[in-house]
DNA sequence: GTATCATATGACAATATCATCATGTGTCAA
DNA sequence: TTGACACATGATGATATTGTCATATGATAC
């Protein structure tokens, strides 16, 4: 991993300060999270989403179409069916990583 | 990196869940990011990080309580000034990670 | 066709988050 | 010991986000 200076990252792109900010927000609500977390174990569909996570299936239509407007997860349709995966490795990584560091709090502090 | 499936993840502490959505919520907004973008350079005190982003003394401040609140920066005292610096190098590889992603985002799509 | 299943979407009230203003606290210099 | 400097903090209005309700769409079964 580069890893460049912050004077870098803003100049670059000009937006990517804001890409970032957008990512993240996308992960800082527990809703989404656990449709994420689920999906982690592998494509499912709506229904199966809601069963696992015990969200309502509105709710869980409105951020899976929040999660896929940023190419977060991909959808495949099968029928009147929607499965939906995570869209790449990176995701799945990026939140392994902060379970880990969390994981790691916990036993470093209180 | 170890991967646990959600219901692992759900059951174990029944507050991973929470946790990890409050360490992503901490990163999701712009001035807080901008600051922990600054601190990946190294650490620096309260003007130095308002010079940086430009940011108001009064938000850097804000932004840096919550940040140490939750252990995410760590702060050291020298006379009147502040010296921040991110707490590991968690955080570090953690945004990296999601710089990486966007990177590569920005290639393959549009 | 029509009923039903699976999912999507618009509108909305409740709540949370943001950045700012005003001001407080502690440190150093003269 | 007074004033300036460096930073912290409480309160507040503006804005954003959340989850729900009602309803729409599209596919399959009958």
């Amino acid at each position: 991993m580069m890893i460049l200076s912050y004077d870098t990252i803003i100049m670059k792109t000009n937006t990517t300060l804001d890409a970032l900010t957008s990512f993240y927000k996308l992960l800082a609500n527990e809703s989404r999270l656990s449709i994420l977390l689920v999906l982690r174990d592998g494509e499912d569909n709506v229904a199966g989403i809601c069963g696992r996570t015990g969200l309502s299936q509105t709710l869980v239509s409105h951020q899976l179409a929040a999660l896929h407007r940023s190419n977060v997860v991909r959808s495949r349709k099968d029928g009147r069916r929607t499965f939906y995966a995570l869209a790449d490795k990176h995701i799945d990584i990026i939140v392994g990583f902060a379970l880990d560091h969390l994981a790691e709090k916990e036993v470093h502090h209180e």
